[in-house]
DNA sequence: ACCTGAACACCGTTCAAGT
DNA sequence: ACCTGAACACCGTTCAAGT
């Protein structure tokens, strides 16, 4: 019943949204941003560039799918944690991890209106506030401000990674910030200077979460 | 001595870094970020597009100066305020108002690495954390935490500001959202359904501070 | 219904040629 | 030194024509 061994030609198998949007994914990894192109993706997909249309309306629309993909992979999971505040965490370095691995899809998020991924990272912020017994009326303003806060190092992360580039290591790359923050003109900048040595023994993992046990701590100060 | 009154062929100022980038400014303010083109640009000041080259690198380049020109402005004059809280407050909201008079400035910060414009608000924060007489250790993660959260709305609020120009005012928006939010499965968004209401009194500007105030209060709970 | 790929209307950027 | 503008090498998107 088995149907013969084919030539290496091998059948292509059909379009469809789930193809073009992983193929998008991969291509935003390997190439960056500024490569995923309807050509490079249609010669990736062995078709021409009209055919995705077919299946997606353009160009914003498969980054935000892209991106929608990698988030609900790296939400996979309950939440869990022995306490809420390590439930944020958990969830919080989940996402951090994720755009740490796809660096394109940080500019993305950060320029997303809280639409459909986001709301998810929300809504599941918003579930352990209402574990912490959060007043009411302060859940949504907690809520935002960790949200917007994980946006903010997401669109940072992104910034970093397009701009060494140059084959620098991350700890190389501290080192020269380091370097020109040190000799900026102490008149302007008497504060930067002070604290740009602790740049060196910077870990943005750990300072990341370092930001949101700070919010953690606001939020639970107040009750 | 005076020279005479020419004809209405009014003699070109020469070009300049400045004046190239005070036109993007008022082509972006106009014409969003997809107006900024080097033609739109040569256009309005009367020359071809390669002649601008003669001043600015490239594109990105021009953004960049084109938000710094804007930040710039927003920052001009003295940190005050009865409290370090209060100068903070002052600084945050008169980036928030900048970058709501300008919205393509969101973007742009957002995806900025920590270069000039940014460096200044970093700088100016961090001041007043000594003020508070945060711990030598804390003032950096306190700095980063303030200015990421401060990225991240600014990110978002031109991601709404370009996704809701279809001439609905800001509240109608809103409201729409309250609507769609109220409408969600109640088994994958309870939270999300129970503060959708909050959206119908919500101010953007307080929410911001809000946020502010809340990490804040995480800093100097430490103490 | 789905795919093909040439064609359209743009881009940013370069560069020989001018002043 | 500075400007001009045609030309190059791309884009995203459309659409008649095919299967």
């Amino acid at each position: 019943m088995a149907t013969r061994a084919r030539r290496t030609e091998r059948r292509q198998e059909p379009l469809s949204r789930e193809r073009i949007v992983s193929a998008a994914v991969e291509l935003l990894d390997t190439v960056g941003e500024s490569g995923l192109t309807f050509r490079a993706l249609a010669e990736r997909l062995a078709t021409g560039p009209g055919a995705i249309y077919w299946h997606v309306t353009g160009k914003s629309e498969l980054l935000g799918a892209a991106t929608d993909a990698v988030v609900t992979e790296a939400l996979a999971g309950e939440d869990t944690g022995a306490t809420p505040q390590d439930a944020v965490r958990a969830l919080a370095v989940g996402l951090f991890d994720a755009i740490d691995d796809h660096p394109w899809m940080g500019a993305q998020l950060a320029r997303t209106p809280a639409g459909s991924p986001m709301l998810r990272v929300f809504e599941r912020i918003g579930r352990q506030l209402q574990a912490l017994e959060v007043p009411e009326a302060a859940q949504f303003t907690a809520a935002s401000t960790l949200l917007n806060y994980i946006l903010g190092v997401a669109g940072q992360n992104a910034a970093n990674a397009r701009s060494h580039h140059t084959g620098m290591s991350r700890t190389e790359f501290l080192d020269s910030v380091a370097t020109t923050w040190s000799e900026l003109d102490p008149d302007q900048y008497p504060f930067t200077r002070n604290v740009a040595g602790r740049l060196r023994e910077h870990d943005d993992r750990v300072e990341f979460l370092g930001g949101i046990d700070l919010i953690l701590t606001g939020i639970t100060a107040r009750q």
